[in-house]
DNA sequence: GTGAAAGCGCTAACAT
DNA sequence: ATGTTAGCGCTTTCAC
């Protein structure tokens, strides 16, 4: 392990001194120096293979030119598009993503959150659902700007960026109601997640509305397998009324089709079913999913926006960030059959 | 922002010397210290919210518990798996993952090594399959360890971690000519992935042993919609003579059900279709996939503990990993028609 | 336009 | 068992 240059060693092999070095090198305070002093510093730092040290800039700046994203599960293919969207607005301006991975366990958000925040990120964006204000009041005092995303803000007092639910859900049902399906099953996943919460909510407004017969059953996690067997379990009662489902998730969706397809029902002949979020491949499902899309790579784009802002303000106003959503007719939606 | 408690605010408060604090907090001197003023720091550090600065650590430690992990595409679902194994592994060692997706774009690439390396990472993980020896070359001057993932090693130095593609191959031409296909098209990956070319090679070679007529075509991208573009071009020349695909990955045999399905032709009743890897979602598609599975997880597990391997040494002996993969028979592949 | 000096927060020798 | 001292690599006043 070559050790590593330091910005004095460049000042010797160019004669002067360091700071000047650093004067030179930061494009900030390049115009004070003499352009060719410039020139023989930057030649110099080139032949020695010079990389500037982060943290020592950082200690020194108290920048750390680092955010923190926390997610609930990559494995989610809504979260690497988030993510990209994220890191395709901030790598240019010169950050770089931490990413924290809790894989849905919130003592573990807290661990994240507080490696994170030791590691001196400028901000942070969170996208785990669950409301646990412990962690964020924790969070709070260590005054790191942050954005939420998809996530509840009601007492937090920081910015939420999401998509608009209230309307997705109701060009679904209203898909569904065209169809010709009264009586619809909602796949709701834990109410712990303020996006459940709003989408169980959401499917019961429209559903009064049109008087559509709605039941809605709950699962544990926003898993294929979760809704593979809350599904199981509903095809499996005796006198099964519903021609649809209405899933608060596409993976929950997914989980739908596969319970549809071992009981030996056809989707959508026997029962249609409906996603949420649009995720990548939807498409490509058997049968092609219908789900309402979500803008995610624009939700990481706006967030990462508002996180700039509340790092610039100091503090961001607590303002919320609603997307526009539309709903993406596939195979999986067809006329309700009794 | 309120600002940051040092850890002299605590000495403070403790009524002992920072050097104390520090021994107090860091398990590894704790024993050093009397039981009595470790609470008593403890309760402290605690009161005041206390949180390290863990750049001042690194700067003085010249560890900064932090390792990289560059990657092509977050977007292509064997990425996360990979991660997930890494960040699994990696976590409950204290190391921070600092993520980059370089988006397929070498000069980012490039860009992405050189912020990780100023950023003090203690080690490097390298998934993205392009051989450009002119940024391995650098890496190799600033002395940060490095394990490569689904990549080339011939000229590196480096440790490498992948799955068996010779075997996997093998198995799926094997499969493919079980049921009775002796004329199979491959669509090979960028030649300029090593992936790419070893799945190539292999093929070639398992064709030629069992006198099964191969034809090569080549995409530019491991994209869906590469693999769609590809395959159009095949179904629509005149004479088409082969009765299966084997794509080098599965993203381009999703391309190559898409484009099969918009010439009117079923798989596998027209055309048997087998991918590689076994991407998440496989399962789910139309029809269900048949693909070759490769521990994804296990591969990132793996190139970790080789990491830290390579970390502890100073410097990896440049070993090679392969580890085992299986056929996954679904519903893509089915008996050849002429 | 450049040099000198101080210090970001922490830990590791060394001293007591 | 604890305090003292120095310094990681950098930037930023303040002089000149």
């Amino acid at each position: 392990m070559s050790r590593q240059v330091t910005i004095s060693e460049v000042a010797k092999l160019a004669g002067v001194h360091p700071s000047t070095v650093s004067r030179a090198l930061n494009p900030a305070t390049r115009s004070v120096v003499n352009e060719k002093t410039v020139r023989r510093v930057k030649s110099a730092a080139e032949s020695l293979n010079y990389v500037p040290n982060i943290m020592a800039r950082g200690l020194r700046t108290r920048l750390s030119m680092t955010i923190g994203v926390i997610i609930p599960d990559l494995t989610n293919p809504i979260f690497p598009a988030i993510i990209r969207g994220i890191e395709g607005h901030l790598g240019p301006l010169g950050y770089t993503t931490l990413l924290a991975d809790v894989d849905g366990d919130t003592a573990l958000e807290g661990h994240a959150i507080s490696s994170l925040v030791q590691r001196q990120v400028d901000g942070l964006i969170i996208a785990t659902g669950v409301e646990q204000s412990s962690l964020v009041k924790a969070l709070a005092q260590s005054g790191v700007p942050v954005v939420l995303v998809n996530r509840g803000a009601s007492e937090t007092g920081y910015s939420l960026v999401t998509g608009d639910d209230e309307m997705g859900i109701r060009a679904s049902v209203n898909h569904l109601h065209q169809l010709g399906h009264r009586d619809i099953v909602h796949i709701a996943g834990p109410q712990s997640f303020s996006t459940s919460r709003g989408r169980a909510d959401a499917i019961r407004r429209a559903c009064d509305d049109r008087s559509i017969n709605l039941k809605t059953v709950y699962a544990e996690a926003l898993t294929v397998e979760q809704g593979e067997m809350v599904t199981n379990r509903l095809l499996t009662e005796s006198n099964r009324s519903f021609t649809a489902i209405q899933a608060s998730t596409d993976l929950l969706a997914l989980g739908a089709l596969r319970a549809i397809r071992q009981h030996g029902l056809i989707c959508p002949d026997d029962i249609s079913v409906s996603g949420f979020n649009d995720m990548p491949f939807a498409e490509e499902f058997s049968p092609g999913l219908t789900s309402v899309r979500v803008p995610l790579e624009e939700i990481g784009i706006e967030a990462a926006t508002q996180l700039m802002r509340a790092i610039k303000d100091g503090r961001g106003s607590s303002l919320v960030v609603t997307l526009p959503v539309s709903l993406v007719i596939r195979a999986s939606t067809g006329p309700a059959t009794i």
